[in-house]
DNA sequence: CCTATATTTCAGTAAGTTCTGAAACATAGG
DNA sequence: CCTATGTTTCAGAACTTACTGAAATATAGG
């Protein structure tokens, strides 16, 4: 009996220190690849270790298992909770805050790509916008046709084109729920 | 006669000002855009010099239009030169070297697109499916039907799901042509 | 109102990155 | 072989970002 109960607890904690280490896996490899994707290390491995364990983790979990100041994890935590890809969870009757990851990657994606498209790709089409004005004829009269302006022209179209059909499929993950994502999934890999 | 070379060069000069502005302007925001993207502000400045201007630029044309020292200048060339985005360019007769730009912008982007994949998204998809593999049933045995380890599973399962399906869409650019890539926009916007 | 607990803020510091400038190197041409 | 011209490298400086730890703030519950 007290043999059984020992044997049981061996092989849960055998289990629990496995999925720790599961976990630890996903969450260094999420932080690696955030960095580079100009979201920093810290922010990146908060949001993993709260997807990955699939359940709420507060202030001092987050703190404890991986290692950061509490400062730095209510900062870290507070601009996630910006971003939208993590949520607020009250326990009844607990004081303390607890943080809870998105669970549909898809609706994760729609939410990073729309920040991303409205901070960063709108102001470059913007910006190309308002150069081809400034090369515009009525700007520059005759000159307008000088094989310079005419150079600068083609290149302005081409990054255009580029960034408006982008824009455009960027926007149309936005604005799709899951199954509107899946249906165009199917169609452009069908395509491919 | 006098008079009217005169103006000409005043026109002439205004439109090569003009010129200069809206390829500052275009600079400036390739620039910032890069640095969000995890390039460095002075690279995707170059890259949007050697871009906007349709010609070989040499290293001290970079320095002096963008203010930067000749170390850093040739340092940032040489790993653009790495990237593939621009090319050495020998003029005959010169001693210098000069660098261009790719003129096509997708086939910039596919450049890019499959360097990030392998650098990022492929040890990603790697890493879940390692996981996986540590919460296999045959590692585990009974305790891998234990309601954490399923949670556990049902997460890496969402993740590997969007990885595989983004890996795709990537691959699908990397290997077609322009004209190929045209296509599937067009697919890809009639389906949205 | 007070205490215990939880959270936020922020000045100072640590860590990381980018840049400069000068020296070393490379080479074409005399 | 020497000089003139151009390129690369790299140690240290300048700048930027991320993090800590402690103090300030907030608030539940007695």
């Amino acid at each position: 009996m007290v043999v059984e109960t020992v044997v049981a607890e061996q092989k849960k904690s055998g289990v629990e220190e496995q999925l720790k280490r599961v976990q630890d896996e996903f969450i260094r490899r999420w932080g690696e690849m955030g960095q580079t994707w100009g979201i920093n290390r810290t922010m990146a491995e908060i949001h993993a270790l709260c997807y990955i364990t699939a359940a709420p983790q507060c202030t001092d979990d987050v703190m404890e298992r991986l290692n950061i100041s509490r400062g730095n994890a209510s900062m870290s935590l507070r601009a996630l909770c910006d971003w939208g890809i993590i949520r607020r969870y009250h326990k009844r009757g607990e004081r303390r805050e607890y943080f809870e990851s998105l669970s549909d990657v898809w609706e994760m994606f729609s939410i990073i790509a729309a920040e991303r498209k409205r901070r960063e790709m709108d102001p470059v089409l913007e910006t190309i916008k308002k150069c081809q004005a400034m090369l515009d004829e009525n700007n520059l009269g005759a000159a307008a046709k000088s094989e310079a302006v005419l150079a600068t022209r083609r290149r302005l179209e081409g990054m255009e084109e580029f960034m408006s059909v982008t824009n455009k499929i960027f926007a149309a993950f936005i604005s799709n729920t899951r199954a509107g994502l899946n249906k165009v999934v199917k169609v452009l890999l069908k395509a491919l």
